[in-house]
RNA sequence: GGGCGAAUAGCUCAGUUGGUCAGAGCGCCUGCCUUACACGCAGGAUGUCGGGGGUUCGAGUCCCUCUUCGCCCACCA
């Protein structure tokens, strides 16, 4: 037997601290190479294999952004799934891709054109379609290669992008199936109107922003009366030259008299009606209402009841105009005089009250809050404007994604969400999809001037199919969400018959943040629904928002964000990532401190430093030579500390599989799994804890004896610190996978070739490892070690102590690992059956099941100082002990709580007296 | 106007069905460069679980109410 380390094959050098920049770019690399992340349809169970698939298809960034913290959260967590799955078995697709963002790109480019002093209009359509092309393919590239730098594990061999000719095909047929199926139609209206953008928008595209408004009270004479007048209220007087009617409630006393009299619209000088409509609220402002069907959707509807004209005064610049004549006004009337034409809307506002107050018409201004629609992208304050737009017939998809949640086809989590889901699918309204833009899938329909033909097309026709004529195609683009919301499908290859399609649809889970739950994931799954029978994914994951502790939103405009890369580069991508998933709280938001990036990503370096050093322990004196498999190690040759290691790993690995939950519906979600599960930051303090505080504290400090004496019992030692750690390093890799990776590739037996991330997820073993009296031990070290701090003996001052244990089992045990305590309490350690003689100069400890620990410290310990700590100890015991005998006695408890609860507190009543007494003794033996 | 969420140690947050749930990380205090790790080790302090009321044998945990923040929805001009 030799007594020095054995390290029989040279372990390799690894600095005292993980260099995380050295690491990831080459690992990632060569993971790439390797064809780790790539997925095969042919392996899928829908397409012949013998694997579950599971597809996450990723939230595809725009084009115009660079990546943030929200999506380093998003990607994070969605590579978190995937990585599991893999390892898990599943064959594992994730789809990347990005978005050509229509309107936010169009803004962007638009704007670097106004810095050299032109407009779209100046390139023309064509070039500037290019221009946005060419702006859109470098930005693509620099978000790919951003999400690489975080570790994503797409498959990018199947890279998407919303606007290349693969999914426009897509875009195409999905619009000519709604439209032969009547769910497009066109509709004269009003929508949200961008006078920036020069664009209509949608209602989830036209934000609410609660603003400081005024409320101004204008008087409308009657015709022919001016003594007598209805006075209305206002936030936007400018819109009143659009006026034709007031309304008032058909049950309102102080107007019925009044409805069918005209009154004089001011400023404009026309006449018009008063009408009667329910929709009037009395209880409001003045109880009247000016109706301007061009400029307000409400109006518009009420306009169309009552069959009145729909003049427009503000142009699609924003700006005041003269209506049409064909709009409905009496010839030679002028509803806008020409000194208000071309103001813009704001300044006209300004101009109409000062006109209206000089000529007595304003009866007061107050001040009001109310809502004002702003656009998502420009933040301009939108115009309701009449005009004409393609609409997507709502109600008849919506049908089945309302079902789809309600049977358990698909889920949302949080579950709060799912309310909101169904809330919003219940109301639905029509979809505008029609935006007047130059960047974006131009809507493919075709009009013949000649015969008056319309209709959508899959191809574009060289002629009108009916008379041969010219054809023109409307000018309009798609809302650049009609693309996004076919993104399961049409990234698996759909409308084609794709052996992607069969092997990965419907998709698994979708990760994103709840603000585009209307915008996006509902559509989706109403697509799914429409165009396949079947929903996109089973489960939604609606994670939180990045803020700054603030709790504002990380915005780049704001100066509050934090750029994922300098992360990255300071603190390497697993820091990220693991800030990321352990503060991630299932549906919490996330907070972050842009002026103290330590504080929030210290932890996660902090923790690959560790496992870099427990690698580097267990290289220096496990050593490289390969190891036992754990399984062929014979039962008795595990010691107390193997067993208790493997029985924390066994609880870990349960532990995590809980937390991350049951990952496919069978195939509906049952009520008690629905809501389990995606537990992320669970599962990874779960791994930490095992690693960190099982692992590393104690096993790892509780073999080195053994390591450095050859023979059977270091075998044992090594086969289970490198099983234990490997298992670990597994359960971690999908948070931190490039430390993980490049330490496993290092531990003894690896190949060339041979990944971690491809690596089967740890199982527990058939046999639940038996509970092990290694949680005793702790006890002991610790007591040992707090009264060691508690009297302030030096760290190198030699202590000596008796461990009293009654029973025989747990002395055998203390027997055997004395040698081990002492080392790890540093103190020399005697078990004994009984009590050492009276010793007036020690600490006593009472530990579970009657132990007591006798620390020798003569000259140290004062008597009565020992004799008031231990009656304090007394006295708290007997509180507690008091008030658990009342529960006891109690029989409401007893008749009404559990009984698993009523075993539980009578057992610990038993342990709590039996330490009273043993308390009682000692403080009458040593203090009289 | 309606709905939802949050309020737990100085900071950021865990606490699933009410009964070892008063916790983690960071920070702080004390002592340690103990031959893997000072990005570390050992020990320690800190909370009337936002206020008030209620249900219960028992409540951060359920109900009501108030306060403060945040979010979503909405056709009250």
């Amino acid at each position: 037997m030799t007594t020095s380390p054995a390290p029989h094959r040279a372990a390799a050098e690894l600095p005292p601290q993980y260099d995380a920049a050295a690491v990831e770019a080459r690992l990632y690399a060569r993971w790439d190479e390797a064809g780790v992340f790539h997925a095969a349809a042919g392996r899928s169970r829908n397409a012949g294999g013998d694997r579950a698939p599971f597809t996450i298809v990723m939230p595809p960034p725009n084009v115009t952004a660079m990546l943030h913290m929200g999506h380093a959260l998003n990607n994070t967590v969605q590579d978190v799934l995937i990585r599991w799955r893999r390892m898990c078995g599943d064959e594992a697709l994730w789809v990347p891709g990005t978005d050509h963002a229509g309107i936010a790109t169009q803004n962007v480019v638009e704007k670097q054109l106004a810095a050299e002093g032109k407009t779209r209009v100046d390139l023309g359509r064509a070039a500037f379609v290019e221009r946005t092309r060419r702006y859109a393919e470098e930005t693509k590239q620099t978000i790919l290669g951003q999400l690489r730098a975080i570790g994503c594990s797409a498959d990018w061999r199947r890279e998407a992008y919303t606007f290349s000719p693969a999914l426009s095909r897509a875009v195409r047929e999905a619009f000519v199936r709604l439209y032969d199926d009547g769910l497009i139609y066109r509709g004269h209206r009003v929508i949200h109107w961008c006078p920036r953008c020069l664009t209509s928008l949608s209602d989830e595209e036209a934000e609410f922003e609660d603003t400081a408004g005024t409320l101004w009270h204008i008087r409308y004479p009657l015709a022919g009366d001016p003594s007598r007048g209805v006075t209305i209220a206002t936030t936007r007087p400018e819109t009143m030259l659009a006026d034709v009617a007031i309304a008032v409630h058909p049950d309102d006393d102080r107007y019925r008299e009044l409805v069918g009299l005209p009154v004089v619209l001011p400023i404009a000088g026309l006449e018009i009606p008063i009408i009667a409509d329910s929709y009037v609220d009395a209880a409001f402002g003045t109880g009247a209402l000016k109706i301007t069907p061009a400029h307000d959707a409400n109006d518009f509807d009420v306009g169309t009841r009552h069959h009145l004209a729909m003049p427009v005064v503000i142009s699609a610049t924003g700006t005041m105009e003269e209506p049409a004549p064909a709009d409905g006004a009496p010839a030679g009337a002028v509803r806008v005089p020409p000194a208000l034409r071309g103001l813009d809307r704001f300044e006209a506002r300004e101009r109409i009250v000062a006109m209206l107050r000089e000529s007595g018409h304003l009866v007061k201004a107050e001040p009001h809050q109310h809502a004002v629609r702003h656009c998502y992208r420009c933040d301009t304050v939108v115009e309701p404007r009449l005009s004409d737009q393609w609409f997507v017939k709502m109600e008849p998809l919506a049908r089945p994604a309302l079902a789809g949640l309600r049977n358990g086809e698909l889920r949302v989590l949080p579950e709060r969400w799912e309310a909101v889901y169904v809330n919003w699918l219940e109301g639905i309204r029509d979809w505008n999809i029609s935006r007047q833009l130059w960047w974006g899938h131009r809507v493919p329909v075709w009009y013949c001037d000649a015969c008056g033909w319309q209709g959508a097309l899959r191809a574009d026709p060289d002629a009108c199919p009916k008379c041969r004529g010219a054809v023109r195609q409307d000018e309009d683009v798609l809302d650049t969400w009609f693309s996004s919301w076919l993104w399961p499908l049409s990234t698996l290859g759909w409308p084609d018959e794709t052996a992607d399609l069969a092997a990965f649809y419907p998709t698994d889970v979708l990760v994103t943040a709840p603000e585009i739950l209307f915008f996006w994931v509902a559509r989706m799954v109403m697509a799914g629904y429409k165009f396949r029978g079947k929903t996109a994914f089973h489960t939604v994951y609606l994670h939180g928002t990045v803020r700054d502790t603030r709790h504002v939103k990380m915005s780049k405009s704001l100066g509050n964000g934090i750029d994922p890369l300098d992360v990255v580069r300071l603190y390497g991508a697993d820091a990220l990532r693991w800030t990321a998933i352990a503060g991630l709280g299932l549906g919490a938001d996330v907070i972050l401190d842009p002026n103290d990036l330590e504080k929030s990503f210290a932890p996660g370096r902090n923790f690959c430093t560790k496992l870099w050093n427990i690698a580097r322990f267990l290289l220096g004196n496990v050593g490289g030579d390969p190891v036992r498999p754990i399984g062929e190690i014979p039962g008795p040759a595990l010691r107390l500390s193997d067993r208790w290691i493997l029985g924390r790993l066994d609880a870990a690995i349960a532990e995590c599989d809980a937390a991350l939950g049951p990952a496919h519906p069978a195939p509906r979600w049952k009520p008690d799994e629905r809501f389990a599960g995606l537990r992320l930051n669970d599962y990874a303090e779960t791994a930490r804890r095992f690693v960190w505080n099982e692992l590393a504290d104690w096993y790892l400090e509780a073999i080195k004896t053994r390591l450095t004496t050859d023979g059977d019992d270091r075998e044992t030692a090594r086969a289970v610190l490198v099983h234990a750690f490997e298992q670990a390093l597994r359960l971690l890799q999908p948070i931190i996978p490039f430390v993980t990776d490049a330490i496993w590739q290092q531990l003894p037996g690896r190949g060339d070739g041979e990944f971690l991330a491809r690596a089967p997820w740890p199982r527990r073993p058939a046999q639940p490892a038996p509970a092990t009296l290694f949680p005793r031990f702790i006890e002991a070290v610790e007591a040992l070690r707090q009264v060691r701090a508690g009297y302030a003996i030096p760290p190198g001052k030699p202590i000596a102590a008796t461990l009293v244990v009654p029973d025989a089992a747990t002395r055998r045990m203390f027997d055997e690992e004395a040698g081990d305590l002492g080392r790890l309490a540093r103190a020399a350690v005697t078990v004994s059956a009984a009590p050492p003689a009276s010793a007036p100069g020690a600490a006593h400890v009472l530990l579970a099941g009657g132990t007591e620990l006798v620390v020798q410290l003569a000259g140290v310990v004062d008597v009565d100082k020992e004799c008031a700590r231990l009656r304090d100890e007394l006295t708290q015991l007997d509180q507690q002990l008091a008030s658990l005998t009342a529960r006891l006695a109690n029989p409401n408890f007893l008749s009404k709580a559990k009984p698993e609860v009523v075993a539980a507190e009578r057992e610990k009543a038993g342990e709590w007296g039996a330490r009273r007494e043993q308390l009682a003794r000692k403080v009458a033996s040593l203090c009289g």
